[in-house]
DNA sequence: ATGGTCGGCAACCGA
């Protein structure tokens, strides 16, 4: 079972990176955030061709999320249970009899502004929908942007960048006050190492060059799956790069049983 | 270094 994680910034830009990585390496689940297409401009009909189900909740311009998979989707729920919904962040299925939830939490923009408060909500709320619906016993995969680089060893210059909306001790809490729900980092399972990420600002100069990178992108996963994560790694596009890249993928493989 | 660059979408907003 292999399940992965990929932050588009518009998956119409994207479309021919996806269909080529989804044919190469034959996932069993893709999710997908910041998507970036109303619902009537999905391009459903190019995935569906490539022989891939999928459902998706966009908006106009922002946010937007989507899980692609080969086999059947199941049990769709789209939103949080209480306003705002935020319907366009938050998507959950099952496959194959995994529970699968796909979220893109807000950025926060400013340490001092309303939305990072509603940033530390978001996690607060989404503990609540999981205690609605499963229990740390059940086979529940949360994965996405989470906008939170949680470790020293996440970020490139935890020195320069403590205070950022994505690297702060609030943030850092309030994710793992949601992890602590039952779920288990499956990439830090597997890896130990600092210098790991899966997002580079292009906004700061040269940072892919220089790999002033961020892991805020995650897979984690309650204790029965857990338990079958063989490993956990970030796959760069395009691969002839060094280490950093333009596009990565986090992935996560399991046993079958 | 308080900018930088993308993408959506049609003036700026968001990351």
């Amino acid at each position: 079972m292999k399940i992965a994680t990929f932050n588009a910034n518009s998956i119409r830009s994207r479309l021919g990176i996806i269909l080529a990585w989804l044919d190469e390496q034959k996932p069993d689940i893709l999710c997908v955030q910041e998507t970036k297409a109303q619902d009537k401009d999905f391009p459903i009909n190019e995935i569906t061709s490539a022989g891939f189900n999928c459902v998706f909740k966009g908006q106009k311009s922002y946010n937007g999320v989507c899980i692609i998979s080969p086999h059947k989707i199941e049990n769709v729920e789209i939103g949080l249970d209480d306003e705002p919904k935020d319907e366009s962040r938050i998507i959950k299925a099952c496959v194959n009899g995994i529970n699968i939830v796909n979220t893109y939490v807000p950025q926060g923009r400013e340490m001092e502004s309303e939305h990072f408060q509603y940033k530390l909500e978001w996690f607060k709320r989404l503990k609540k929908y999981f205690d609605s619906r499963f229990t740390p016993e059940s086979s529940v995969i949360w994965l996405g942007d989470l906008n939170v680089a949680p470790e020293d060893i996440d970020v490139h210059d935890p020195v320069g960048l403590r205070g950022h909306v994505c690297f702060n001790e609030q943030v850092t809490a309030a994710m793992y006050d949601t992890m602590n729900w039952g779920f288990t980092d499956l990439f830090r399972l597997h890896n130990k190492d600092a210098g790991q990420y899966t997002f580079w600002d292009y906004r700061a100069f040269g940072s892919i060059k220089r790999n002033l990178g961020w892991r805020i992108d995650h897979i984690m996963a309650t204790k029965p799956l857990a338990q079958k994560c063989t490993s956990s790694y970030v796959d760069k596009i395009p691969r002839t790069l060094p280490q950093p890249s333009d596009h990565t993928f986090l992935i996560a493989e399991l046993r079958k049983e």
